[in-house]
DNA sequence: TTAGCTTACGTAATCGTTTACGTAAACCAC
DNA sequence: GTGGTTTACGTAAACGATTACGTAAGCTAA
């Protein structure tokens, strides 16, 4: 019943007039006579002329969309991250196109195939734990198609770089403890592979170092899955052991709040007893009991700068200037909450509350 | 440096054969001599060739781009939904290309406007609260591009849709606090215009009624925006009052951890005094202590069900076959925690597990 | 042998738009 | 009036692929 989209064809037929003509009349282009112009735009109008965007994209190559891979869509951080990255694209027009690898390096792959059929301009991409490889990266900075990486970087590849300062926000929390008197300070690490969990490991290291405590290796505890579970696993068998710590600091909130059930169940107290601090700072951070002091990324704006930059490199590259690669470090936030203060030690009541240092 | 990519004509050229010929070899065609397709596909493997998918989405005005408007991305729901989306489209091939519109008409109506420059085939939306106006979606349909609507639906329009059951799972929820022997029991519902938060309120209704009990519009508060803090003062409001309830039933989970909250603060027992349900099951819910019952959604099954049909259309469309709209209604489940039946009665003592009627 | 068929190509058109280039008409100046 | 410039168009080509159609060469059967 639709009849088929109008195109400048059937434009041009209409007023007796070449294509052109009406191509450089709706695109306010010099040579063209001023009535025609008129006739001309008052037509589209009429006929409700809409461009064909498959014709322009394919005119010159370009899609407006920005490709975007993360491990998990539904989780704090990285659905924060999203929502930095569609907004600043909106601004200058561009469109995002999402897809999870699910951790899986498999999947990774076959994404970058499945957005090959709808060509993306650019592309962001927060590695997944299992990537081991990053060729398939290569193959599009090889098409002129540019690649940021988020958050889980990588060194095996030149490319721009969005981090935050995992290793100075590892280094404040396990400071925090400190200060507070703890000396005997454990910490849950995350998945072994990404730059990030390194660095969080050498924040905590460095600043018991830097306090003349000393690392202990029995208070180190490995999760490669990070879950509830696996927090409270580890959590109590740290209690269990002769050399119970005195405070921990967990590279994530979700092991961190198996930790504070794991401490709860085993009557012990928190913060009195071990205090516990986690990291990015989830929603659920400020619903347990006690509320969970926590490190925040900047997550939103790490999506944001993220946008930004990959858009700056797709204009680069079409105006044939040369790319340089730049790496943004950006800051962390130390949350304070009740499972390292204590609640009589915080100047407000309401659990929902927080307050920021630096 | 990195040479053109190269097309068809490329290797046309090289072999001396025509355009067409190669377009035949590579594609399964007939018409084409064993040798030359043994050659020209020795020879596009050898140089890498890759067919230019902007021509081909021009030639074909096909995008295999799903987009998808939802009100927020950082939310429970809606991410699993998306996930569900992203995995199923990926099945057959199509991309998803995402936008959110922040509970705004506006932000919505531009959406719209943005994503007409890389062309999607179908649409995936979940309106905003404040869409009063669909004008913006039948246009889509106007252009043959099939609209699904998901969770926040509408009449003003037809099209497909999936709903889950909130008639049902409000109904489930307070027949589950009746069943408890909760006589007097209050609502906190969402914004006024979602479908859903009147089915939620409807099957609340409807379950009082069922058992014999009255409907008291004191015992019913309404919260525009869904937040901890309006949950928690609606709740003081409610205790403060003469007829205090003995049970509350709310709309969104958040709101009723602020009710949780503010029982807790106002030293009456949970469930004893209050029995407290929430609906859509966040992941915050298992945290909070007492652990919240919650009705969970199906969401990352809708967000398939959306794919696959919006899929479905698409291809009814290219086919020129007539489409039928269906509404999918799927069943939502009762999850059942400490904050309505207490901890001596659920039968496990992990504060992680969890019990599903049905 | 010749009509008729099959095989394996090439030619031309098409999708909708943009851009390089050519040119007739109008205008101006010397 | 002739040469040069400007204005306002039209023509042609291009982006890369697909498809309808035409056809020469080779083969088969009457």
């Amino acid at each position: 019943m639709s009849k088929h989209n109008i195109s400048l064809k059937d434009i041009a037929r209409k007023l007796g007039v070449s294509i052109p003509t009406v191509s450089r009349a709706l695109n306010n282009k010099p040579d063209i006579g001023k009535e025609t112009k008129r006739k001309v735009i008052e037509l589209a109008k009429a006929l409700n002329y809409e461009p064909n965007q498959f014709a322009i994209n394919f005119k010159n190559q370009q899609s407006y969309i920005i490709g975007v891979i993360i491990p998990k869509i539904v989780h704090h951080f990285f659905s924060n991250v999203i929502s930095g990255i569609i907004t600043e694209a909106e601004k200058s027009g561009y469109s995002v196109m999402l897809f999870q690898s699910n951790e899986s390096y498999e999947s990774e792959l076959k994404s970058t195939q499945t957005f090959k059929r709808s060509m993306i301009d650019g592309l962001i991409i927060s590695l997944s734990d299992n990537t081991h490889n990053v060729d398939h990266l290569k193959n599009l900075q090889d098409h002129k198609i540019p690649v940021v990486l988020i958050d889980k970087v990588t060194d095996m590849m030149e490319a721009s770089k969005i981090v935050c300062n995992d290793y100075k926000g590892a280094y404040d929390a396990t400071q925090h403890l400190i200060s507070l008197g703890k000396r005997n300070i454990a910490h849950i690490t995350g998945a072994r592979k990404p730059t990030t969990t390194k660095e969080r490991y050498r924040g905590y290291k460095d600043a018991l170092i830097a306090n003349g405590l000393p690392v202990k290796e029995g208070l180190i505890k490995y999760c490669d899955l990070i879950s509830e579970d696996k927090g409270y696993y580890e959590m109590k068998n740290l209690i269990s052991q002769d050399d119970r710590p005195d405070g921990i600091f967990c590279a994530t909130d979700p092991t961190a709040i198996g930790a504070i059930n794991a401490i709860k169940d085993s009557g012990l107290q928190i913060p009195k007893d071990i205090a516990v601090i986690g990291f990015s700072n989830w929603n659920m951070a400020y619903i347990i009991d006690p509320p969970l002091s926590s490190v925040k990324q900047p997550d939103y704006e790490m999506g944001e700068k993220a946008s930004a930059l990959i858009i700056e490199e797709i204009q680069n590259i079409r105006n044939e200037q040369p790319i340089t690669f730049k790496t943004h470090v950006m800051e962390t936030s130390l949350i304070i909450r009740e499972s390292t203060v204590g609640k009589k030690d915080l100047n407000s009541r309401d659990v929902l509350n927080y307050k920021i240092i630096e």
